[in-house]
DNA sequence: CCCGGATCCTGCTGGC
DNA sequence: TGCCAGCAGGATCCGG
């Protein structure tokens, strides 16, 4: 489940069912899962048996359990996931899903972990934490950050989240403001549904050049980013099938206040004009075209 | 460094 | 009915 949003609905459902448990086992089926584990499966399967998990942290798309073994360094279990992972807590008289990729089970024996990922886009990898390089607000990330991660920015629900500084970043760039919303080294948690629906309510065209619009054009965009962000949060979540969930499996709501993604045809909600989807970096894009000109 | 495009996968849908 | 092209919420890697 991909952006922001749906990825803080799972790192909540880890908070409340896994964190404070001690990880009895973990087991891979094949290695493709952990495939960013550079020291390979065996060792991430090694080192994971036996840890507590003491947080389930996030920034961007990216989630992490921060693991403790006593005496040790806290590590971390980062997990991606990709266009179509999924983790389920469920109990452990259930079978295994088709496309089960990784399975956690815990030394008190009640719910298990499964890391289900149809396209295998996603993945999982134990990982050292570092301090964040721009530390904000001391009680977030406090465990620090994975160190494969830190070229992702902060999203914009972080402490450290610098807007100004994004903006002058973006207003650097000379490609397509869509294409700068997605790059997760610039703002992170964006994705195509989100960047679609924020372009919609600042009423920009995400083909326009980054570098040929005003500061407080691109802030209006960022804002307003967050914000639709926020909305599908309250909603929890946007999914259009099952492959979108929760970690108990439910799904999110948000898909019924959707103004362009996934509207083709359909009247613009602010004009009436049908709203138009092209191919654009290989992925659709939707926009109204009286809305969001392209100049 | 930035830019644009190709690539990794599986499964579903819609048009012929 | 069957087949196949096209499409799907993402990140990374590569040549330019």
């Amino acid at each position: 489940m991909p952006e922001l949003p749906e990825v803080e609905v799972v790192r909540r459902g880890l908070a409340e069912h896994v964190v404070g448990r001690t990880i009895a086992e973990i087991t891979l089926s094949g290695a493709r899962v952990a495939r960013r584990h550079l020291a390979g499966p065996a060792d991430l399967i090694d080192r994971v048996q036996g840890c507590r998990v003491v947080a389930a942290d996030r920034r961007g798309k990216y989630l992490w359990l921060v693991l403790d073994q006593s005496g040790d360094e806290a590590h971390a279990l980062v997990m991606h996931l990709g266009m179509s992972g999924q983790l389920l807590v469920q109990d452990p008289q259930t079978t295994a899903p088709r496309h089960q990729h990784a399975l956690v089970t815990f030394d008190d024996g009640a719910s298990l972990l499964r890391f289900v990922d149809q396209r295998t886009f996603g993945g999982l990898a134990l990982t050292d934490l570092v301090p964040d390089p721009a530390p904000g607000d001391l009680s977030a990330h406090r465990y620090g950050i994975p160190e494969p991660i830190t070229h992702i920015a902060p999203d914009p629900f972080e402490s450290v989240f610098d807007r100004a500084a994004v903006i002058a970043r973006m207003r650097s760039r000379t490609s397509a403001v869509k294409r700068v919303l997605l790059d997760q080294s610039v703002v992170s948690g964006i994705g195509n549904i989100y960047a679609d629906e924020a372009l919609w309510r600042a009423g920009v065209h995400g083909s326009r050049s980054c570098d040929a619009m005003t500061g407080p054009a691109l802030g209006r965009i960022l804002d307003h980013a967050r914000d639709v962000m926020s909305d599908a949060l309250s909603q929890g979540g946007t999914s259009f099938d099952a492959l979108y969930v929760n970690v108990n499996g439910a799904s999110g709501y948000f898909d019924r206040s959707l103004d362009v993604y996934g509207q083709t045809g359909r009247p613009c909600s602010r004009c009436a004009t049908p709203i138009a989807r092209e191919r654009f970096m290989n992925r659709s894009s939707h926009f109204c075209p009286v809305c969001q000109r392209k100049r």
